[in-house]
DNA sequence: CATGAATGAGGCTTCATTCAT
DNA sequence: TATGAATGAAGCCTCATTCAT
C-alpha cells in the first residue's frame, strides 16, 4: 500500500519520538524490539525508517533531544546569581520537578549510556557534561565560600544527581505521595547530603 | 564428543555465574547472549543448560544467590542493637563496603528487576523486600527517637540505597578516589540526608 | 509537493537511463535497489515510477534500446558485400569500437540476460539473435568461400562475440593501453581465431 | 527443535557449497538469499551460520575453493617443459577440460568478482593473478622465441580467458555438440588467436 | 559432562512499490 | 512532474533452545 489517506509525518515522527520513550524505559532499549514501537504507533516497523536512520540512532535522537530540552529549560530559569545554598536549592528543585514530569526522558538517559555507540556517545556525554558542570559550578562556590561541607564535587555531583534518579525505580504517579511531597524531601535530603540543612521538613 | 579431559563441573558452574554476572552488569540482561557467556566461558552455549535450566532462570540464580549472600553477611555483622544513629552509620557502611567489593551484583540487583518474570520477581522482590527492611526499621527507630529528621521511611530509604548503587556510573576502581575515601564520602552524605551530621568529613 | 523548480520530464528520464545503466554495469541489476538509482539522479525513488513501470520494465527498456540503437548503428554502416575477410574485419572493427565506447550497454546485455523474465525475455533474446546472425552470416559466407577454417559458426560467433566483450573485465579508461591499440589488439586476435591472419600485429 | 537424528555436519557442508555454487552461477550472487539456498539443502537458514560466517563469506569459501583446486589440479599435471606452442596447447587443453566440467565454478570466479567485498577480494585476486601468470608466462616465452604473434601478453591472456569462460553463456551439456567437440574448436580459436596455428581443425 | 548439529522464532533493516497530495 | 508517507514482503542474521551423540 502507500500513504495513508490523511497521514502526516510530524503526527508520527512525535508518536514514534513517545512510543520509543516510553517503552525504552520500561523495558530497556535492548529488549524493545523495533516492531514492537511500530506496533504501538500504528505503523508498519519499516515506517520508522523514514525517521531515524537505525534503532541506534533513535536512542541517539531521543537523548539529544532530551538533554537539549533539558539544558534550555536551565537557561530559561530565573537562576539566583549569588548564594550557593539558595542555588543548589534552586538546582534541586528544578530537577527534581523536570525529573517528576519526565521521570521516562531522565531515566533513558542515566541508564542507556551503556547502550551508546561511538560517535553517539561520545555526542550525548558531552551534552551530559555540561549539565553535571551547572551541579559541580554550584557545589565548587559553595565549598569556596564555606557553607557546604563537600569533600569532592565530582563525587558529591554524582551522588546527587544519582540519588533523585532513583526516584524511577519506586516511584509511580498516583501513589501514596503527591510529587510536591516527594519534592520536597528529595530536597531536603540534597541539602542535608552536603551538610547544609537548617530547617527540619516540614511534615505532614 | 563428550566430557572434555579435565572438566569439571564445580569450576565450570563457578565459570559461568561469574561470566554472566560481569556481562549482564556491563551490558543489560537483554543485551547479553547466552552465546557470548559461553564463549567467554569456554564452553558451548549448550553447556550452560546442564547448569541453568534457561537465560531467565541463569539470572533469577544470579540474583537469587546475591541477595542471599548479601542477607546472610548482614546476619554475620556484629551489629550495635541501641542507638539508630550508630546503626545507620553501620548500616551505610556495611552497604557501602559490600557493594563497592560487589559492584556488579549490587547493580543487576537493582536494574534488572525489570527483566525478571513470574515467578522469579516475586521470590527476588521478597528477599530485597526483606533487605530494605533492615534499613526501613532503623529509620523508623531513629524517627521515633526523634534523632533522624526524616519525612517519610520508605521514601528515605530508597533514596538512599538509590545514592549509594549510583556509585557504579561514575566509579572505576584505580581512579582518583581510593575506596576507603569514596565510603567516608558517600556515609556522611547518607547521614547529612537524614539530617544527622554533626562533624564535617575529613578532608584530605 | 508537486513538481520541483525547473524540472524537466526528458532530463529526468535521460539521468535515470544514464544512472540506471552505470549501476547495473557495475553492481549487477539484483544488487541495485530502485533508491540507489534515485539518489544519484537527484530525485525520489517514486519518481522513477513515472518513467518505467517497475525495476524489471526499466531494465527491459535499457536493453531494447541499446539492441536497437546497435542493430540501427549496423545498419547505418556502408558495408562492404563482397569479401567475407573484409567483411569480418569490418564487424569486429566496428562492434570492438561500438563496444570500447558502450562497455556499460553491452556488458548489461549479455550478463543480464538471467535477469530478464517474461515476456521481456523474449523480446530481447529476439533481438540479440539478429545481431548475432550478422556475425553467423559472415562466418557462414567464409567457410563457404573456404577462407575460414571454421568448425561451426555458432560456437565461433559465441566464442568471438564473448571474447570481445570481456574486455570490460580488466579495461580502464587511461590505462597503460589507448583503445585504438586495444581494438587492433583485439581485431587481430579475432580473425586469427578463425584461421585467418596473413599479417602480424603491429608492434609498438 | 534440535540436531536431526542422523545428520552429519560434513554432509550439510558438502550440500550448502554445492548448493550456493548451482545457485550463484544461474542467478547471480545478489539475487540468491540465504533462505533459497537453505531450502534447497533441507535446512533452515539459520543452519547456514554454522558453516559459513555469513554470504559474503559463502561466496569467499566457494571462490577461494574453487582457486586453490584449480592450481592444485594445474600443479598436479604433466606438463611439457620446452616448447611453448605445446604449453599453450596443453594449458588450454587443460583449462578448457576443467572448465567443462566444473561451469559454475569458473562462471562465478570470473562474473562475481564484483560482488566481493575486502578482505576477501584481495585474497582472491591473489589467487586469481597466480593462475593468470601461467598463461602469461607461456605467453612471454612464446613471444621470446618468436613462436606467437602477441602484442601485449597482459591483454591476450585477458582475451583468451574470457573467451574461454564465454562458453558458459550458451553451452548446455547434452546440446548438438560434444564437450571434446567444442575443446577442439575452442583450442584451434585459442592457438589461432596468437597466430599459431599450422594444421586446420578436424571438421566431423 | 559436554558437544555438535540443528531448529524456528524473531531481531534489524532494505526492498520494490503505491498513492494521496 | 514529483514528492512524502506509507506498506508488506523479504533480506541477512542472531537468538534461545533442543537433543542425539
Amino acid at each position: 500500500m502507500a500513504r495513508t489517506a490523511g497521514s502526516n509525518g510530524e503526527v508520527t515522527a512525535q508518536a514514534i519520538r513517545e512510543t520509543s520513550l516510553a517503552l525504552f524505559a520500561r523495558e530497556g532499549y535492548a529488549a524493545v524490539s523495533m516492531r514492537q514501537i511500530a506496533d504501538r504507533v500504528g505503523v508498519q516497523a519499516s515506517s520508522l525508517y523514514r525517521y531515524h536512520a537505525n534503532k541506534q540512532q533513535l536512542l541517539v535522537d531521543i537523548m539529544r533531544d532530551h538533554m537539549v530540552q533539558l539544558l534550555e529549560a536551565w537557561e530559561a530559569e530565573d537562576r539566583p546569581e549569588g548564594d550557593p545554598v539558595a542555588a543548589l536549592e534552586h538546582f534541586a528543585r528544578f530537577h527534581i520537578r523536570y525529573h517528576i514530569k519526565r521521570p521516562d526522558e531522565v531515566f533513558i538517559s542515566y541508564m542507556e549510556l551503556r547502550s551508546l555507540e561511538e560517535p553517539g556517545l561520545r555526542e550525548i556525554s558531552r551534552l551530559r557534561g555540561r549539565y553535571e558542570t551547572i551541579l559541580k559550578d554550584i557545589l565548587r562556590r559553595g565549598m569556596d565560600d564555606g557553607v557546604f561541607d563537600i569533600a569532592d564535587p565530582h563525587v558529591a555531583a554524582m551522588a546527587i544527581l544519582a540519588m533523585i534518579t532513583g526516584v524511577n525505580t519506586w516511584y509511580r504517579s498516583g501513589g501514596r505521595l503527591s510529587q510536591a511531597r516527594i519534592e520536597d524531601i528529595y530536597v531536603s535530603m540534597v541539602l542535608g547530603s552536603v551538610g547544609c540543612r537548617s530547617e527540619g521538613v516540614v511534615h505532614v
